[in-house]
Formats: structure tokens, sequence, C-alpha cells
DNA sequence: CACGCTGTTGTGAGCGCTAACAATCAACCT
DNA sequence: AGGTTGATTGTTAGCGCTCACAACAGCGTG
């Protein structure tokens, strides 16, 4: 109501320039943080801007200096914990070195959505993507698509030649099984993720190792798919192996592949009228916020989402401004999280 | 290695006019779709761009139309599962539409943090903004930023003039709050969210009514932060309660203002002893995936997130592109699941 | 046959910005 | 004193696109 002609059209560099009584280049240079400018020069044009509310084009630079400054990220299943944690970690990374940055969410895990998806992106002329794309297809998908700008994968492997960053899943997995083993159990059975999942085939892969290590001979893996249900249907089957004791390897330790899965097998053991941790012990892997609450509070590896969304951002941003060539890999680093799902009980 | 200069410079629309022996303008006529060109001069400029791998710049293209077709999305929370399937529902209801929506999470609820967000945002020449700032403070601070653009909340409430969508809270609570009633209990508990949520005021208004409503006196209000571990905290409290006998009002039917909390009931009652649902029936919000897996499966009330995204979207584009002028406010109907944590038992 | 129409294509300007270069001036050195 | 340097500012030319308009065909009509 101030001004008489409102709603116009935003200011531009010129107006700037004219109410400072310099040229719209010293603005230009004030607002680049450019050295060779008078002090006094520069509080004339910062007030100018501050009087005008002066916002720079994005849309303009962008054509000129040839870049978008902004950086895609695709994501698969970003309702879980996981996913979402990692987002805000590279949201924020990405927001502190002056980027922004656009998601895509896919709903299941198709060749088709992962090429849509980077084409959407590549429209808006991303400088790049990062790839939240934890299935062996996805990677695949991705290496071959061959996108017109840097792409660096979370927990997508270090196979193939991309470059990422990825939870050391093996050593957590080995931690897990090596804390259960310590316990006193002569054994560990595994209720994994499925097989497309590169997750999966490391923590099964570092729980295998260390019962090889140990001259133990691995039980055989049951399979689920990240769900809760599907982890209630492996722990019925865990039930009736730990109540028949016939079996050659008797059920007293299960290290499932994560948090949620392990939900249902407590709650199948629970149903089966077999105590936890007395007579079964399990441990979980994420640490969602739940678990402490489990009943029992489970043991699980935490993994620190925020710092693998950040260290992605970095390894893209190096990518893109040159200071990386090579297909590197990053490992972050798991944390186990003792409760009483695995506490020894008095119990021999 | 086929082109002898590749890598140089991506293709630009006058590549394309060049190539297909017509004028730039032509071509952004195909581009656009526009109707008056010769189907045989479409067939040539389609093959061109086919040819050179040619894209349109978006920058070009935004500083001429003055249309970023940008959006932006702040959330707070957005690790939970809430926020983070809203936001899924968001995104792709926005590119469906041809938007790119770039999301920014903010940690806490500060004033500060909110005013960047719109900031950053704005540097970026956003044409619209979701806010997913479920708490009062946030909304309040929002109205009095004036964002130049259009600004649509989720779960904002609907007092301020910004236009909104939010689930029918109140409706919700009413649901469940009816059907522990329904089954038998004198009264019904509550839980309650942090104060400062709209989501915490309209849950506990909705159960405040129905118990009103049938003449019932509502007990003390019990306040948690959303975590499982305040709801611990209450769950101790109640078992307490339902221990001791002597109060006042029996605690017999619970109703937690949030799946995560009601968690925290659970293990608490247990650990007091208490029989669930036998003595004490419990329910939640939210139907998170655990929820169904919890001990016991648990009542609640299911929000359709995705949809709440879809119609928010929906809201801020008709706003942009000058279809709606008023601060409509959408409501979206929630729906209860019942599970056995309310299950009327066998004892009187 | 001149006229106006419609459909199709081309031309020129300019969106708001940065990069490259040019111009100016004071300070400094020999 | 003359020339050289460096700091500060201005001028000009696009970045790749869309918009407004001009140009030109082909057609039917009075």
């Amino acid at each position: 109501m101030a001004h008489p002609a409102e709603d116009v059209r935003p200011p531009t560099m010129a107006d700037v320039a004219r109410e400072a009584g310099v040229s719209h280049q010293t603005v230009s240079r004030v607002l680049s943080d450019h050295p060779n400018v008078r002090a006094a020069t520069r509080e004339q044009v910062t007030l100018a801007i501050e009087r005008l509310g002066y916002r720079r084009n994005s849309a303009a630079r962008a054509l000129v200096t040839r870049r978008t400054r902004t950086l895609g990220v695709i994501a698969v299943n970003t309702a879980l914990y996981g996913p979402a944690s990692t987002l805000t970690g590279l949201e924020e990374a990405a927001r502190e070195q002056g980027y922004l940055v656009s998601t895509v969410s896919l709903r299941t895990g198709e060749g088709q959505g992962l090429k849509d998806a980077i084409d959407h992106l590549a429209s808006w002329g991303v400088e790049g993507v990062v790839a939240i794309t934890p299935q062996r297809s996805h990677v695949q998908a991705l290496a071959e698509l061959d996108a017109p700008f840097p792409v660096v994968t979370v927990e997508g492997g270090h196979q193939l030649d991309l470059p990422g960053v990825s939870l050391d899943q093996e050593l957590g997995a080995r931690m897990v099984t090596e804390h259960l083993l310590a316990a006193g159990h002569g054994n560990v059975w595994h209720v994994a993720g499925p097989d497309d999942w590169l997750e999966s085939e490391a923590r099964t892969a570092g729980w295998r190792t260390v019962l090889e290590e140990s001259g133990i001979r691995p039980p055989r893996v049951l399979t689920g798919d990240w769900s809760p249900l599907s982890g209630y249907r492996a722990g019925q089957e865990l039930a009736g192996l730990a109540l028949a004791r016939r079996g050659a390897t008797p059920v007293t330790a299960v290290f499932v592949a994560n948090d949620q899965m392990a939900l249902g097998v407590l709650r199948a053991l629970r149903e089966g009228g077999i105590r936890t941790p007395g007579q079964v012990a399990v441990a979980g892997f994420d640490d969602i916020p739940e678990a402490e609450f489990f009943p029992p509070p489970l043991t699980t590896v935490r993994q620190d989402f925020a710092a693998i969304g950040r260290r992605s951002i970095g390894l893209l941003v190096d990518h893109i401004e040159g200071r990386a060539r090579k297909a590197e890999h990053l490992l972050v680093e798991p944390q186990l999280i003792m409760r009483a799902s695995t506490r020894p009980s008095n119990e021999s």
C-alpha cells in the first residue's frame, strides 16, 4: 500500500544500479563479493539492494554461467526411516554448499521409472544426481543409462564404476554376529532381506563370514522383504524350529536384517510362547526410533544416515566441480547398539 | 568417439533449426505443440532433435517466460512416516503437473529456520511453497512472513488466512473414541501430543467432544512429545493408575495421539503386568507400517498421506495459475483401522 | 483480377545476468 | 617529470529462449 505501483515486476540489477548511482556491473561485483570494489561503493549498492528488496534472478544467472547449481536426488522407499533420514542429511548439505536439491521418489523399482526420473531431472538441467537405489538392478540400470552428469550412488555397492557412499554393512553384520557368539550362542540364524538388495547381500555376507571364521556351519538363511509381516512369517518358522528341538541347529539367536522384520520375528516368537532373550536372542539392523521400545528393546546396528547423506553430497560436488575424477567409494562406520533383546539371561 | 568434438556444449535450438532446415522459431513451435506447423515440418524438426539429442534449456526458458515452474516444500520432521509419505505424494503430483519440486527439511521448529528456508527457496525463484509445518507457531510465522508467492499449509489449521489441506483430525479422534465407548468402556483416557501442535489440539478436541456428548467427564490429559519414550512415561503413569484402582476414573481404555507413543504405552503397561486389551484397551493414530505388528496389533486411525500431498499440490498450482484466490481449506477423511489392541475380550 | 482471409514460416528484440575488455585515476618508481 | 602499475569503474556483447510482428503463400470471393 505504501508503494503505488506494487507487484508490477521484481527489480532488476539495472534498477539497483540506477538507485545506487553505479553501473549494473558494479552491482554484480558486489553481489559476487568481488574484491575490487571500494567500501563506500559497496555500501551504496547494499543499501540500494535493501531498499528495493532486490533478488538476483537465478534463471538469468544460470543462463550466462551455464551453471544451474541444482542437484537431483532419486530415491526408492522414501517413506522408510533410513532413506528419509538420508534425504534430510543430503538436502541440508546441499543447501549449505549453495545448491538447490530436487527429489524424485520412485515407488517400486522398475528401470523405466529410473530412466524417467533421470530424464525429468535432466530436463531441469541438474548438474549431478545422488541415487539412493539399493537394489542391484537399479544400480545396473543407472550405470547403463550413462547420464550426462555425475551420478553418486548411496548403498549402491562398488562393483560398477560409479562413485558412491555406503554404510559398511558387512562390518555391521559382523559386529552383531560376533556379539551374539560372544554372548555364548553356539550358532546364529539369519533372516535376510530380499535377494536383489545389495544391503541384504552384504549383511548376509558379514554374518556368514563370522560364522565360518569361527568354524560354525551357517544354518539355512530365511528371507523376508523388509516388512514386519515377512519377519512375522520367518519368525513363525523359527518358533517352530525352536520348539521342535529336532533340527540339526538349535535356534537360540537370530540376526534379522532390519528392525522392522525383527519386530515381526519378536511377535511370532512371543506368540509361540518363546521368551526373548531368555530362549531366543534377537538382533536387528538400522536402529529405527521405535527399536528401543520393542518388546523387548532391540539390539541393533545404528546407521548414521545423516552422515551418509552429507558425504554423498560432498562426493557429488567434488565431481561436479572437477575435484574428483575417479569412481571413489566411501564407507561409513556402523555402531552396535546393545539392548535387552540379546542380553544374556540367567538361564544357561 | 563417433563425434570428433563431443562434450563441447549442448546443442541449442539454433543447432536444431540448422539441422532441420527451418528457423529456430519453428523449432520452438514444435516443442510447445503449437498447432500451426505443417506435419512434415514437425517431423523434420522432431528428427533433428532426436539426432542431436537436443534438450530445451530451462534457464533460458525461465528467463523469458518469467516462469520457473519450480515449487518449494518446507517440512519438519521429514524422517517420520507421516511427513515422509506426504512428501512422496506431493512430489509425484508436482512432477505430473510439470513442476520441479525442491524440499527443505527443517530440524527443529525455530522461526528463523523457517525464514531461511523461505529465503533459500525464494532465491531460486520458486513460484509457490507447500509448508508441512504442523506447529501453531510455525503457521503463525508463515502468515507473518508474507512471502512473495502463494503458500499452502499442510496440517496448518484454518484459523489464519492461508490455504491448506489437513486430515480431519478431529473426526479421526471422534471415531476412535466412539469405537472405544462402543466396546463398552465407561471412559477413555488420552495421551496427547505436544501443546503447540495443531494435530494434538484437534485430536484432543475430538476425543473431548465425544466424551462430553456422551455425558462422560473427560479425565486428565497426559501429554507426550510424539516419541515412544514419552509414551512409555505416560504409560507408566497409566499403569500406576490402573493398578491402584483408587482414582475416580478407572483406566480401561486409552486413546494415544500417535502410534509411536502408543508403542511406549503398550510397553509400560506390559511391564506393569497389565494385559492389552484384556485389562486396558489402547488405540493410536497414523497407522504406521509397524502398527500392525505391535504387541498387540494396534487399533489406529489411518491417514491417507499421499492424498494429502496430492491435494496440496493441486491447491498450490491452482493459486499459482490464478484459478484460486481464496484461502480455501481442504479436509481429507480418516479411516479407523480396528485391530486386536481394542478387541473386546472375554472378561467382563 | 484485386481483395482479404487463413495457415505457415521467418525476423528482430530483449528477458536479466556475467565475462571480457576498455577507461580512468591515483600512486609509485626511477 | 615520465612512465608504469594496480585498483576501481564502466561498456559491450552475448547466454538460449519466447514473444510480437512481418512476410508470404494459397485459397475463395465479389
